[in-house]
DNA sequence: ACCATGACTGCAAGCGTTTCCACAGGTCAG
DNA sequence: CTGACCTGTGGAAACGCTTGCAGTCATGGT
């Protein structure tokens, strides 16, 4: 293993020449840097980054904390984060605590803590106050998305809102009987957003005089196979049927098709259904739905983070803690039309 | 931020007692590990990890290579690898390199290289001999998942096995016009599996004295909709129709089983599709499959490598590099059936 | 011809742990 | 009673860089 003395020594340079001319600071001779770097290329020398972190206070690394990998929504916030940061020259650790609060708690402690990050991003997970101010104290920048970080920045949507936007959309096609399909209640916990779609949904109905049965407010784990098993039980209720259904997310939509095509349902014509969230999957089903640009928004959440490094804002200078609206659209595609006569 | 020093400051122990106490190591006295420990807890003294990684030499910390994240196999083994890695108190460093070798080549110089990680798994990824050198030369163990890495150690599946195993059983049903959906060519550069596949397809044709017609041998991006958009085209073809699809994933199975629904075909009535890995989504669709625990391969793969971590082997001994296969299953469906008279 | 200026460079002091080593007491067999 | 040993402990040397500081040497204005 080479080091940087090993360098300075083929390079006829001193170490602090050579850590200057490699790390590309001014104030180093064309000339010497030329050396320094064919000095290192031919040892194959490469900085150690616990030594230049520790020397420097920067660690070019950056924290990300997702409940799952599996759903598209996090793979995809996964995704641009990784790919900016990645370009930016940084790290990505990540720490998929599942649903489960055991897991998370440790890794609050256990990991984040332990000053190796220069920041973190948070997606749906609501930190505590305390947790918040923790990180905050050791002067690390933390950006929430999709959920309320307070006194940290947040990038979310208009969850509430677009969920009134999605339901409207069914009430002005002239649909009274709809279903709503949310979240199961164990991924309300950290994870708030089923409820507030929910009360997006339910808000709508109300403005629109119309009642909310509650044997079709139903729940799923926010997968394809989950939603689907819940739909077919939803469909199969022998009573009345719903003739159109608001799904809280892309996938549960499409389970919700797949469960509608069994039952002989033609899709929009018996039933029509409308999701959110812009996965790819959405084109081959027609899907009607909001699209959130969620690799967008995680590439922008690392875009700000690394801003905030970059101007070297030092120390725990966490600047306004923002909190901005990333934007989406509804598109509508032919899952969606008037109810059946 | 409290150092080791305030700790041992406030507990009336020396920097080198506390560091013991607090690391469990052996050799202090159960008072002075107290002493050390509520100090510690006191103060809310958390170590650096760089500073203690720097000085011990070990990173706690393990960096997985991915093509993709969000494909089902991708995330599954990321998934496995994070659960293993977070119990286990160490952190997972994240490359999603995506398909593009571009950023690979960076990856590889950049990050992997950097002394910071104690171990790589790289999965469906093929390293040149140098690459692989490489990083055994800076004493890093490797682990291999779904790909061949000569002189680390691997993971895989029987792939051209099991490709035989899935096509004899289209065969065995009676299938004679059998039509293979494989990876597209631009995943084959890096990630030779779709190749590997398709020639266990080829072989099981042949020794059944079967022909293989070149128009029904289609790829896609394994996803279900880039197969379910291929999938159409081949079932569109208004010439002969295959009654039988052997797909290389199951993402690309249910792609094809979507497309043939479109057609009205219905499956396994007219058409059998088989598809290959153990997709949760497989259930809904009754899939036929051969399965794979591809979050089982990344635990193991973690296990590997963090008991070699801790059996202390320290330096480069890459103990045996063995090459492990994965068990898999063959799980019979409603897919899959004689084809029609 | 002289001094201020600025571009380069090297020395050495950290960064915050871990761990080698020496050493102080106490225990125990001979 | 003594030397061999073991358990705990603290001092201090790494670990491999970054960076403040001071010093060297041309340069150019006056």
């Amino acid at each position: 293993m080479a080091g940087i003395k090993d360098v300075a020594d083929r390079a006829g340079l001193s170490i602090a020449t050579v850590s200057r001319a490699l790390s590309g600071k001014a104030n180093v001779s064309a000339k010497s840097r030329k050396l320094a770097k064919t000095a290192a290329a031919e040892l194959g020398f490469v900085p150690s980054y616990h030594a230049s972190s520790l020397a420097s206070g920067r660690n070019h690394n950056v924290g990300l904390v997702l409940p799952s990998v599996h759903r598209w929504y996090f793979s995809s916030v996964l995704e641009g984060v990784s790919a900016t940061l990645l370009d930016a020259g940084y790290d990505l650790t990540l720490y998929n605590v599942g649903d489960q609060a055991v897991r998370r708690e440790s890794v609050l402690n256990d990991f984040l803590l332990r000053k190796r990050l220069d920041a973190v991003i948070a997606v749906a997970l609501v930190l505590t106050d305390d947790e918040i101010q923790q990180l905050l104290a050791i002067h690390r920048p933390i950006v929430g998305i999709g959920g309320a970080l307070a006194g940290a920045s947040t990038i979310r949507i208009n969850d509430s809102g677009l969920s009134r936007m999605a339901t409207n959309h069914l009430i002005q096609l002239g649909h009274t009987r709809i279903a709503h399909l949310t979240g199961d209640p164990a991924l309300n916990q950290d994870f708030k957003l089923p409820g507030i779609r929910q009360a997006g949904f339910e808000a709508a109905m109300k403005d629109a005089g119309l009642s909310i049965r509650p044997e079709w407010q139903i729940s799923a784990d926010f997968t394809i196979q989950g939603a689907y098993a819940s739909a077919r039980r939803l469909l199969g209720m022998g009573t009345e049927r719903p003739t159109a259904v608001f799904a809280a997310s892309d996938e549960m939509a499409i389970g919700t098709i797949l469960a509608a095509r069994d039952f002989g349902l033609r899709v929009p014509h018996d039933l029509s259904v409308i999701g959110m969230d812009g996965h790819e999957l959405g084109e081959v089903f027609g899907l009607t739905t909001i699209n959130q640009d969620a690799r967008g928004q995680g590439a922008l959440a690392a875009r700000l983070l690394l801003e905030t490094l970059d101007a070297g804002t030092p120390a725990g200078n966490d600047g306004a803690a923002t909190d901005r609206e990333y934007p989406t659209e509804l598109v509508i595609r032919t899952s969606t039309a008037v109810p059946p006569a």
